[in-house]
Order: structure tokens, then C-alpha cells, then sequence
DNA sequence: AAATTACGGATTATCGATTTTATTCTGCCT
DNA sequence: AGGCAGAATAAAATCGATAATCCGTAATTT
């Protein structure tokens, strides 16, 4: 996986084929968007792991951008959190720690429980109409999950991702529909470890998503919010079991840690 | 302070007078850094006007910064949502509409109300000194308010901004906080013009603080909860009237609207 | 022998120039 | 007269090169 184009970056800057899995995004137009949506893939995937150093010139290479678009990317990733960077010694994925996947969880709870339930009392009539079809395109891809390759699993992950967006979709306001996105997105990175690991979802997964829609048509808020917040807790704490077993955290946030010589 | 290192780049680099206000902030590191929170802080205050085109020549020659420098820091600014960008046509201001003043109202009336209810609930016993110091900071602040220049407004800005944050510094989300900062900052932009209009705070602001304040010292989380959203909300008000008058609306988001000939 | 300082390699930050893209203006055709 | 095509202009995106900084290592001194 990850072919790594090494695109000769001399003359021909040709559009620039994806080297990744299709998005349901569109031509990113310029390179600095490309370079951004690849990059935040790839760290949201692992590809790039927790903690790597994020250099200018192994990116460029291994990417085929160029050496700006690859620090504008980078930029935007700093501000969006999945990146870190310090004065004059460069870029690096942002780490994960035990103490992190709580914070986001906790912060899920408030804010993606609190878009679902203003998409419930004050959602539009089409929001339902996206409810059900993400619903029914989730339930078709864990049906038909029998084995759990690379592309199967990122199956899984965007029809989940959709799913969730779906939900909230009808929530009015702006602002916490793209904070639930963003929070949706860092934990991601945690619990993509877990499906790795757990191919077929069992844990009555389905089980909770049914309630959670169930009580959501309902248009029953009270449940489907403590619906979905047991849902994430869940899903928080299998996250946290596979990556840090027990006992103690991984990774220490302290200073970057290297994974190349 | 900030003092722009500048370092004499190639001979003139002219200092460029800073068209801003000094900051709390330490020195910048970076040249992006200082890009960052110059431009952050402008657009903040109103001095790069909303919908405004951020041409790149332009923002170089009266910042003094590299073009690099520049495009980097607006980029970390698209991620924050002050500025956007379209592929190949720039960058802009991001635009003032009364829609998204409500929205940014109604997200605050979430996200910080929350957060406020978890430092009351949870927050460590030294948050309560740094309520206590703001809040005689501010006090200070608007007593000596007697005429309306420029500094002493922003002076007052920032004690209100102090204030607002030390109430939800208890909180122990980190992406809380966070977001409580980036939606104040947001609304900033807003408020900036009532203050411009309404040089002595009177509609009983004052009162409205003591209120939250002695609320939350008290632990009483329901009564200083309502009393921190009946704040937003009057506070969302009275720029909406000041801004958009009765009537309609006065930006549109359609294209950049230029300001240069 | 331990600690400190000086050097070399590597990486980042910055600047200038080039290429690509969009926009505007003008002339021609309908 | 109006609309369209095409050139000219302006701006943004990208590339290549230079300067500044940091990290690791080795030599030197106490």
C-alpha cells in the first residue's frame, strides 16, 4: 500500500495521480490541497505513525509535492491539530496518549450528543432522508464484511464516518458540526488501531447503531443522546485497550521521537 | 516587544511601524509565527476589514514579512476559519454575516456554558484565584474607563478576554478550552465595532459579570451557566444592532468584494 | 576521566525567479 | 449596439537556491 509515486518533480507536475485510496473528495485544485487532504489521510490512517518527524525533504520525495506545498499543507494540519511544530526544528505527527483519546472522547460526549440532539428537535425533513440511506449504506458494508482486508476496512471507516456525520447533519449550527467533524477525525487515529485488530465487529457494534437510530427516527433525543454517548464510550474504551493494553501510556509526548535513522 | 527580529534580511527590510497593538505574546520564533499572530490579530480587530482581498504583494510589503511567510500564516488562518481561500483566486477575510453572528452565538451558548459548568464542577482550587484575579482586573479596567482611545478600549478587550477565559480555565477538556478560545475570537471580530460605538460600558455589563462571578464562586453551577449565556446572548445583541442595524444584512459572502483599486 | 567546546552534517527557514492561472480590456464579428 | 474571442495584465502557485539554525560527534582542556 502507500505506492509512493516519487513523481519526477522536474518538468512534469502533472496533475498529480493519487496514490491513495479514492475520497469522496473532488480534484483538490491546487497542489497545496492536494498535499493537504493526503497528508491528513495518511495521518488519520497511521500511515504516517504517531509522533514521526514530519520532514520537508522525505515528504516531498515520498509524495511527490513540492517543498512549499508541503509546508502550507502542514500549516493547515498544525491549526487543525494533527500536527505539531516548534520554532526552528520543524514538523511532526501529533502524538497520542492515553490522556488525549479522554479529552477527545469527553469533548464527543458534549459536543457531537449536543448536535444530535438539536438535529432531532430541529432537524429538516431530508436530514431523516440521510439518516436512513447512511444507515442502510453502513449496514450493507458490515453484512457483507467477511474478511478484513486493507480496502474493506477503509470501507468500513468512511461508511462509519458517514454514518456519524449523518446524524448530527441536521444540526443547525455551523460551528458544531465542523467541531464534531474535527473531533471525529483525531479520534479516528485511535480507532483505527482497534479494527485492525478486532477484523469482524462483533460487540453488538450494530447493536448500538441500531439503537441510536432507532430512538433517533423516534425522534426521541433523551435516548438516542444516551445512546450515542454510551456509544462513544464504548468505542473509546475498546480504542484505548487496544493501543495501551492495561496498563500504561505508549507514547510520551515529550520531545519528537524519531523513527527514521 | 515583538520587536521583529528581522535581522536585516537583505538590506532595507523598512521595520515596517507595526499596525497593531502590542501583544502579551512572547517573541515570535518564527517569521510565520509572527506572520500568524499579526494577521490573526488584525483581522481580529477589525484593521483587515472583513471580505477583505488578502493579496499577497500587498500583505508582504506593509507587513514586512516573506511571501513564504505570508501564505503560510494565512494558511494556518483557513484552518482557524478567519480566512478563506478559493484554488487558484487568493485568499480573503473570512466574511461578517448576521447568520454566522448567530451561530457563533449559539455555539458559544454550548461550548463555553459547558465548559464553565466543568471548572464549577471540577476545576482545581487555584482556578478559583485566577476568577478572582481577572475578574479585579477587569473591574480595574472599567473603572478607569472614562474616555474611549483606542488603547484603553483595547486594553479592555484584553481584560475581558482574560476574564472570559479564566471562568473556563478550570475546565479539565483541553479541546474545550480550545474551542471556547477560537469561537471568543471569532465573535471578537463582531463586538469590536459595539465597543468602538459605545465607549463607557452601560447596559449594566458590569452588573451582568458580577453576577457570573459571584455565581460561580458559589459553585452554583445552574445559576452561573444562565447568567454566562444571557451574557452571550445580550453581548450577540447589541453587536447585531450596532452592526446590521434593524434591517438586513450587510456583507455578503458572495465573491471577494476588493477594497484597492 | 569527565565535562566543555569546537566542528561537520543535516534540516529548516527564507528569499528571488519562473510558470501557471485568472481577470480585464480591446477589437472584431454578428 | 451587443456579444464573443483573444491578447494583455495581474495575481497566485510553484520551483530552485541561499542563509541560518540545530544536532551529533569528536577533540581538547581541566
Amino acid at each position: 500500500m502507500v505506492a509512493l509515486k516519487a513523481a519526477a518533480p522536474k518538468m512534469a507536475a502533472p496533475k498529480i495521480a493519487a496514490l491513495t485510496h479514492p475520497v469522496e473528495r473532488e480534484e483538490p485544485g491546487s497542489q497545496i490541497e492536494g498535499a493537504y487532504w493526503r497528508l491528513r489521510e495518511d495521518i488519520i490512517a497511521g500511515v504516517l505513525a504517531a509522533s514521526e518527524k514530519l520532514r520537508i525533504e522525505f515528504l516531498r520525495q515520498t509524495y511527490g509535492f513540492g517543498a512549499s506545498a508541503v509546508r502550507e499543507a502542514l500549516s493547515r494540519l498544525v491549526s487543525d491539530g494533527l500536527v505539531e511544530c516548534e520554532a526552528q526544528r520543524g514538523y511532526w505527527v501529533s502524538p497520542i496518549t492515553r490522556a488525549e483519546l479522554a479529552d477527545l472522547t469527553a469533548a464527543r460526549k458534549v459536543i457531537e450528543v449536543e448536535a444530535l440532539r438539536q438535529s432531532i428537535e430541529l432537524g429538516p425533513l431530508e436530514w431523516e432522508g440521510r439518516v436512513v440511506a447512511a444507515t442502510h449504506s453502513l449496514e450493507r458494508v458490515e453484512t457483507s464484511m467477511t474478511e478484513a482486508t486493507p480496502d474493506v476496512i477503509m470501507g468500513w471507516e468512511r461508511a462509519n464516518r458517514q454514518f456519524h456525520m449523518a446524524l448530527i447533519s441536521g444540526c443547525p449550527s455551523r460551528w458544531l458540526i465542523r467541531f464534531t467533524e474535527l473531533l471525529y477525525d483525531q479520534s479516528q487515529r485511535y480507532r483505527h488501531r482497534t479494527v485492525l485488530r478486532r477484523p469482524i465487529p462483533r460487540r453488538g457494534l450494530s447493536a448500538e447503531h441500531s439503537e441510536i437510530v432507532a430512538a433517533t427516527l423516534a425522534r426521541d433525543a433523551g435516548r438516542a443522546c444516551a445512546a450515542l454517548a454510551q456509544h462513544i464510550d464504548n468505542t473509546a474504551r475498546a480504542a484505548a485497550a487496544a493501543i495501551f493494553g492495561g496498563g500504561e501510556a505508549a507514547h510520551k509526548p515529550g520531545r519528537a521521537s524519531r523513527r527514521k535513522g
